[in-house]
DNA sequence: TACCAGGTAAAAA
DNA sequence: TTTTTACATGGT
């Protein structure tokens, strides 16, 4: 193992938090973690990443990981998975004095979200998390890594899309995919093995033609494309507004009477965050979470 | 047991 | 064109 990187971050963050955060939208959630720990795909092989936060104020981020020459590429995937690069400060100016979102900045000051280390495995993830619990999603997603993906100490990279495009169909379904989501994920992959969808293009793509360019794909909807952009590409204004989880949440914390909204109702009560919507919405769901015992 | 859970495409009306 | 329905798993 090489390292530590050392790496000071612009504005406030809390790895711990943050970690607690991201281990309660999972079921079975472990004892909290100091450390994140992550497999990352290097190409043909695979690599294992190690954070560490010496320094709350300011905020020090310590970055380790094997292989030691890819050190480099390892720093730069764990500050894309930890959002290092998003700075909160505005987002804080801009709730502050907020009834219900000034509130629940205040207890949960220096999280930020946590994404996949790439944009195909968000894909893969939107497509599984599909219509069912996250609960169920989380068991079908842990198989298919299982199965599919690249061993790295204890950890699995997730699988790469030529090993999906190529494996039977029966042996995905076998991991609790309905035989449509198998479609859908095998179409991503061999759309991204093709060369038909570039996803590092993607990223400097505005919004509405990231939008375009998922939603062209079988199986992935305004629903998918939202997440995408919001969860995997750091699109903090973007709001699936048809996502039940937001629709349940916006509702709880800014409707009178906390009942469910619709998808209209909630972009109507996000409107004073733009252009932080869906980072509000991000932390709404984590004090939902973190507030009920988990 | 039935129903709901961070949707989507395809069939039926 | 609009409205149903099928899909798979896991918790309650």
């Amino acid at each position: 193992m090489a390292g530590p990187v050392r790496m000071v971050l612009d504005g406030p963050y809390d790895l711990s938090l943050s970690l607690r955060a991201a281990g309660s939208f999972v079921p079975g959630t472990a004892a909290p973690a100091e450390v994140f720990r992550a497999a990352v795909a290097l190409g043909a092989i695979a690599g294992m990443v190690e954070v560490r936060q010496p320094s709350l104020r300011p905020p020090v981020l310590e970055v380790s990981g094997s292989p030691p020459e890819a050190l480099p590429r390892l720093q730069v995937a764990a500050s894309r998975m930890l959002f290092a690069g998003l700075d909160l400060r505005p987002f804080y100016r801009l709730v502050e004095g907020h009834p219900v979102l000034g509130a629940v900045a205040g207890r949960l000051f220096g999280l930020k979200p946590m994404r996949p280390a790439s944009l195909f495995e968000m894909l893969v993830i939107a497509v599984v998390e599909q219509q069912i619990s996250l609960m169920a999603a989380y068991r079908i997603r842990k198989r298919l890594v299982k199965r599919f993906g690249e061993p790295v100490d204890d950890l699995v990279a997730f699988p790469q899309p030529d090993t999906l495009a190529e494996a039977p169909p029966e042996e995905i379904r076998a991991c609790g995919l309905s035989g449509r989501k198998t479609e859908y994920v095998q179409g991503l992959a061999q759309t991204v093995v093709s060369g038909a969808l570039d996803l590092g293009a993607l990223e400097d793509l505005p919004d509405d033609a990231v939008r375009a360019a998922i939603t062209r794909m079988r199986g992935f909807g305004p629903w998918s494309a939202e997440y995408l952009l919001v969860r995997g590409m750091a699109r903090v204004d973007v709001v699936p507004a048809g996502d039940l989880g937001v629709r349940t949440v916006t509702g709880r914390y800014l409707a009178p009477g906390g009942v469910r909204l619709s998808p209209e109702d909630v972009r109507r009560a996000l409107v004073p965050f733009a252009p932080y919507r869906g980072l509000a919405a991000f932390y709404l769901l984590a004090d939902a979470r973190l507030g009920a015992g988990n």
